[in-house]
DNA sequence: GCTAAACCCTATAGTTAGTGTAGAGTCAAT
DNA sequence: ATTGACTCTACACTAACTATAGGGTTTAGC
């Protein structure tokens, strides 16, 4: 498999798996005689492991620390609970925060009832 | 007023109004024989828009727009409504994704139910 | 066998909204 | 006079890519 059926199988670019590759996320690709990058089954889990956990908000550094834990049996895996329960709560005070950015911005959009020119903007004024 | 003042009075770092500065979003400041930045209401002023505006998530390039119609009375204010609702939207959106996000967290979750080692572990296995 | 399209390679710079660092000058108080 | 707190500039760094330049390779059609 070359980057490009890779990159089409997972949902990502080309230029995506080169940068995981270079952030280490990825290993070394074995490369053909002129050069290009060969994949098998495994590096398509690995990538549908990170596509997935960015899917889910978490970086690339809480990744790679996913796959070390991954990669070593027999670690204690509440690290990897401690991350999702960190994002978990990330999520819900974001919900949070947006529900009052929500209702921020629908107030002030009703300053705006008849638009006309800037000097007399009520949106502008409040702002 | 000099900068720290002013970002005190303002809630943020000297160095962020040097960079709205540098982007062009505040003009540039008089300055004392020495060189130090100096300071009115009308600065202060701005900088609350820029720190409001950016409250509500808009980018400096929409906020350096706000600040041209604010200047050019004469322009039409539904470009001030369209941002609005832009991130009204965009708010919502994200808001719908982060509770889809909160579900898979949670299910997530729920595949450890009792911690042990990483290679029998239920979450990255599902991951 | 030739050519063009579609793919691959590397390296570098840019994006957003700042933050961090280094090295140097200035001001107020002790 | 010197300490500490402030200011100045310029540069590098962050996250997770995206875009660009300039080149090499493979494949399909003719």
């Amino acid at each position: 498999m070359k980057i490009g059926d890779l990159a089409k199988a997972v949902g990502c670019q080309p230029v995506t798996i080169r940068f995981y590759e270079r952030k280490g996320l990825l290993g070394n690709a074995t490369r053909t005689e002129s050069n290009y990058r060969v994949y098998g089954l495994e590096a398509l889990e690995r990538l549908a492991f990170i596509r997935n956990c960015r899917a889910l908000g978490l970086t690339l550094q809480e990744i790679a620390r996913l796959i070390a834990i991954q990669d070593d049996a027999g670690t204690p895996c509440h690290e990897v609970n401690d991350c999702l329960d960190k994002h978990l709560a990330d999520a819900r005070l974001q919900m949070q925060k947006l529900k009052l950015l929500e209702k921020d911005l629908t107030w002030l959009r009703n300053r705006c009832l008849n638009p006309g020119m800037s000097a007399e903007c009520g949106v502008l004024s409040e702002l």
